[in-house]
DNA sequence: CTTAAGACTTAGCATGCGGTAG
DNA sequence: CTACCGCATGCTAAGTCTTAAG
């Protein structure tokens, strides 16, 4: 880690004035600004610590919009009905229940640590559904859509009883006169000092989601301690004899043009970003310019050295020192590691917590972000280039204006951890949002469904936007700078997206975020299949968008006519986690744990494709399936040879049984069949030579006298048999049965396990297939309910630590008990 | 209305560790 | 015991959406 010196403490850094002005980064081209701001989140505060502004800035943000300006022009709109009118008023008196079966549902919070009953889930909580579990989610669709208009019309006739939100904002706090006060080396922010006195005595029993202040989300905190951020460390030069070489000669460079080399040089096994072009121009440039900033390279005679091309460079010097060195740092023995560990955790533990209105919570994200090469992901135009290391005083304390990270522009954020009470807070609003849609979802989807005909084309792109949205959790899809790669979300689909086939067929086909590819074959409502192709008709052409009258702002106003805060993402939690609670429901409680933890993490799986989360197929994946398959095909041939084994004990069961029993599958080739013995026998050969080896080593440890080499034959002769009897086989194309007393039964018995083998291996092999590119983190976390996790381990008495990491533990606080990790005794908060 | 800035959530990748199959 | 695999964790990029200003 970095000395002491180095960890400069946000505080310290820069408890509030020394604002230095600004400074320059040395790898800046001019469109780029120097200079990162790491702010200290949640921000309510107004109060500007520090400046650091660029006048240069503020270039790079420009935002295109590739207008169309066909006029395209339809009747006048019909005026919209009564009922089209927003639906805010008309919310305040649906939002209660009655239902004695939602009873609980509602504000959990309000329960306390009461569980919702194992059958109640947290979204579509009613009567069990007789949705079908089907392979592929579509077709489902239409049920589940009555299912929830069904639930949605149950949930709006339910007269009120309770308030849904768990705690309204009745008693607000005003905190809107922060200023810093650094104090003893601690950066103290603090509003109404008053309220010191106020805070909870019993910091891990505190439930947040009862709190009345925690509600309307704008003043998040009256005190907030923390001791800033942590720097990387400092830059180390190479040694001596490690040099970037340049036309096969070695170059010294000034310390900054090293580090920038080595950025290059120490990624060099990423191929798939070090052979980007645009990765090694970008890089490349930015390398030349600090070059010229510091000097340039020189020869060991102390010569000037040109660098201008960067294929004449070689970093693979650079490479093999900082290889070698990850290597060691590897193979260090694990009580070092564990030291090391140790002392580090020791140097940060007091980055790791803050005090937040005086209850000790987790920081997210303390390091300051080391310089490196930006690897902007998909076509970024800016991959490659080089992050500036962040100086001290770049660093703002949760407020501040006009610094950002010299890419994109950017500011970096601090925040808490995911399981803190805040971020806690937000999840929990999150997902109650999701549940309230349920109650508007049906009159959406009629609403749409109606407005596909609309005479304007904008109500009808509109209505066609939120129907791919609902139907296919498509994001929103919000209009991207030239600077960025070119994905596409709903709003932003281009022509060349969408293709139609008639009837019905819609095949997507775009890079959607972090330029994954979004590829399915749907079948559509016919309305939306005729306005696609309207939105596609000529002139329009490649490149154009396919809504060309729609904004994401509009849309999303749009719907904020149905419901308070309803916007496109909203329709993404709300789908998943209605997905998932129809399938977890649908889960009949049998098997052992790993069983119902595969059942769970198959229906997170449909949850997963259906957000189109992807990962990349790892490495060995084709090794592994390659394996598996000749696993397989062993089996099956070990199953041939037990019905040869068969016929040799009774001949007459060829008759019988017929010949075709007796075949060989078609794909155990003779050659495989040879390939495979020899690996068989490969195979024991290894495993007896092992087991030599080991004996002899224990018989010297013993300080007997190990054995000879002739031993090892006779050991080996097993083999030998075996390849002899193979031989036979091969020749005679007959297998004389094995083992004690074999009957006919004995065999048919172990045939029968055997094939179970070949099935249960075939399923996984399936299994991991499909599974090769699906992710389930990000649904997982991001979009499924944990309530319904929890009610699901509940029911089937899976300890919930099987599907929640501690990372994710929703904080120690949340209602009952689901933003909390159950009947815990609060660990997660350490004193 | 459009645009830009700002705040915050959602996202996949790299890495290392721990469990386990062979 | 080792090699391998899957996953937790750390990291930071890339979205969404709100707000403010012109």
């Amino acid at each position: 880690m970095s000395s002491s010196e180095d960890d400069v403490p946000l505080a310290r850094a820069n408890g509030r004035a020394n604002a230095t002005p600004k400074m320059k980064s040395p790898a800046t081209n001019g469109d780029l600004d120097p200079g990162v701001s790491v702010r200290f989140g949640p921000v309510q505060d107004a109060d500007v610590d520090m400046k650091d502004v660029d006048a240069a800035r503020g270039a790079s943000k420009r935002k295109s919009r590739t207008s169309i300006d066909r006029k395209k022009s339809y009747v006048e709109p019909e005026s919209s009905e009564e009922e089209d009118k927003p639906l805010s008023k008309r919310r305040r008196t649906s939002v209660k229940h009655e239902d004695p079966e939602t009873d609980e549902d509602v504000p959990l919070a309000l329960n306390g640590r009461k569980l919702p009953k194992a059958s109640e889930t947290a979204i579509g909580e009613e009567s069990d559904s007789d949705v079908p579990i089907e392979k592929k989610l579509t077709a489902q669709k239409k049920k589940i859509e009555q299912k929830a208009t069904k639930d949605a019309r149950a949930a709006r006739k339910a007269p009120a009883k309770k308030e849904s939100k768990p705690a309204a904002a009745t008693k607000k706090q005003t905190n809107g006169t922060e200023s810093v006060t650094p104090k003893k080396g601690k950066a103290k922010v603090k509003a109404e000092s008053e309220d010191a006195d106020e805070k909870e005595e019993e910091e891990d029993e505190y439930k947040w989601w009862e709190d009345p202040t925690k509600g309307d989300g704008t003043n998040k905190w009256t005190t907030l301690e923390h001791n800033g951020v942590v720097f990387p460390p400092p830059y180390e030069p190479l040694p001596k004899n490690v040099k970037l070489k340049y036309n096969g000669v070695p170059v010294t460079l000034h310390p900054e043009a090293e580090e920038v080399a080595g950025f290059f040089g120490g990624m060099l096994n990423s191929t798939h970003n070090v052979e980007n072009p645009v990765f090694q121009k970008n890089f490349f440039t930015d390398f030349k310019d600090i070059l010229k900033q510091t000097g340039g390279a020189k020869d060991a005679q102390g010569n000037k050295v040109d660098i201008k091309e960067f294929i004449k460079c070689d970093f693979k010097p650079i490479f093999e020192f900082y290889d070698a060195q990850r290597e060691e740092k590897r193979n260090l023995p694990p009580a070092e590691k564990k030291k090391i560990k140790a002392e580090k955790d020791e140097q940060e533990a007091a980055y790791q917590f803050c005090t937040w209105d005086g209850r000790k919570q987790k920081v997210g994200n303390f390091r300051v972000e080391p310089p490196s090469l930006f690897r902007g992901r998909g076509e970024h135009p800016k991959t490659g280039r080089v992050k500036t290391r962040v100086l001290p005083e770049q660093i703002t304390i949760n407020i501040g204006k006009e610094a950002t990270e010299n890419i994109n522009g950017n500011y970096k954020y601090v925040m808490l951890a995911a399981n803190s009470d805040v971020k806690g807070q937000s999840d929990y609003k999150k997902f109650e949002k999701a549940r309230e849609l349920k109650k508007y979802i049906d009159k959406i989807r009629k609403d749409y469904q109606k407005a596909l005909k609309h005479d304007m084309m904008v109500e009808r792109q509109k209505a066609t936007a939120v129907y791919l949205i609902d139907q296919f959790a498509l994001r929103a899809g919000n209009e991207k700078g030239e600077d960025e790669a070119e994905t596409v979300g709903c709003c932003s689909l281009k022509y060349e997206n969408i293709s139609l086939k008639p009837p019905n067929t819609v095949i997507f086909d775009f890079l959607g975020k972090d330029s994954i590819r979004f590829y399915d074959e749907v079948q559509v409502d016919p309305q939306v299949f005729k306005n696609l192709k309207i939105f596609k008709k000529a002139p329009k052409k490649n490149g154009d968008e396919i809504f060309d009258r729609l904004t994401t702002s509009a849309l999303n106003k749009h719907l904020q006519n149905y419901m308070q805060g309803l916007t496109a993402k909203v329709f993404r939690t709300y789908n998943a986690s209605f997905t998932m609670s129809n399938l977890l429901k649908e889960m009949k409680a049998t098997g052992t744990i790993p069983e119902k933890v595969k059942a769970y993490n198959d229906a997170n799986r449909r949850v997963a494709i259906l957000c189109n989360h992807k990962r990349t197929v790892t490495a060995g994946h084709a090794n592994q399936m390659e394996k598996m398959g000749e696993r397989i095909k062993g089996l099956r041939y070990q199953k041939w040879r037990l019905k040869q084994q068969m016929l040799d004990l009774e001949p007459t069961l060829k008759k019988k049984k017929g010949a075709a029993f007796f075949e060989r599958d078609e794909d155990l080739t003779v050659e495989w069949v040879k390939e495979h013995q020899a690996f068989l026998l490969e195979e024991q050969t290894q495993k007896i030579q092992k087991k030599f080896e080991k004996d002899n080593e224990k018989r010297v440890a013993d300080g007997e006298k190990e054995m000879k080499t002739s031993e090892l034959n006779e050991r080996l002769e097993v083999v030998k048999d075996l390849e002899k009897k193979y031989a036979k086989e091969n020749k005679s194309g007959k297998v004389e049965a094995e083992g004690r007393g074999p009957t006919v039964e004995k065999i048919e018995a172990a045939i029968v396990k055997l094939d179970q083998r070949i099935e249960t291996m075939s399923v996984q092999a399936q299994d991991k297939e499909d599974n090769k590119e699906v992710a389930l983190g990000t649904s997982k976390i991001n979009y499924i309910d944990p309530r319904l996790t929890v009610v699901f381990s509940k029911k089937f008495n899976v300890p919930i630590e099987k599907f929640f990491s501690r990372r994710y533990a929703r904080s120690s606080s949340g209602p009952s008990s689901l933003w909390k990790r159950t009947g815990s005794s609060n660990h997660s908060i350490p004193s």
